[in-house]
DNA sequence: AGCACTGTTACGCAGCGTGACTGTCG
DNA sequence: GCGACAGTCACGCTGCGTAACAGTGC
């Protein structure tokens, strides 16, 4: 467990960098939208953090959403984005097996007499 | 261009079917909401009207979103949608060019002296 | 002692649901 | 002429950003 050297701000110049009322930041935290560590009760926010608020603000002062609507925007951005990456890994297992499916028949064309275990193709949902 | 009949009703009964105040099925249309059609200038709304409506409901009702919040998050779930549909069709196409290819080799196989055009083998970005 | 943090409380503006009112059509 | 639609306007409640205040630690 190293230490995690990355840029580390205190409130106010959170604050001044994203033009936000430093209490703005803290009903943020009590509503549970960031959880900056602490150092001696600081508030000590990463660089992860700043950029979870600066969507925040771009949702409530841009877009004029409320905070119940960030707390979905951001769970479903979050979840689209687990599902690109299960889509992808998905994809890529698909492309494994048809490999060994095609290394199986080479082997099966080369020594007809071993029967090789067949492999089981991929099936995808229906339209 | 049959005539799509399904259920059609007028807003007092979506009103009470929903339990929500007329003067907010008005707005909700003013806002772009939704489009119901109009017979002789009273509006009509269809069961998919009806069941936007519904989803509105629950997310500003009982989820407390902003309008401004369902707007985004409405646009966000057809999205998704679009992007798992594409994601299907896209194994689908994978599928398919692996059989194509699976047979090319069987029929190189068979004729050894014919050359059978190669098959591109399809690609995933890698992680 | 002074500055920047902490937390709590209060104020004000804006969004939005709803009620009231008037007009039109069948 | 009554009932349900249409539209417009105004009120009130709530959410949320901000300001003010007192307490604590370097």
């Amino acid at each position: 467990m190293g230490k995690k050297q990355t840029a580390v701000y205190m409130i106010s110049v959170v604050s001044e960098m994203l033009g936000v009322h430093p209490q703005t930041l803290r009903l943020y935290e009590r509503e549970g939208f960031v959880h900056p560590s602490r150092r001696a009760g600081v508030r000590m926010y990463s660089e992860d953090d700043v950029e979870r608020i600066r969507a925040i603000i771009n949702l409530t002062r841009d877009m004029g959403v409320n905070l119940a609507g960030v707390e979905v925007i951001l769970s479903m951005r979050e979840k689209m984005q687990r599902l690109q990456d299960e889509m992808e890994q998905m994809m890529f297992g698909m492309r494994e097996e048809f490999m060994r499916e095609l290394s199986r028949r080479e082997d099966e064309a080369k020594h007809p007499l071993a029967k090789v275990p067949e492999g089981k193709v991929v099936k995808v949902r229906g339209k």
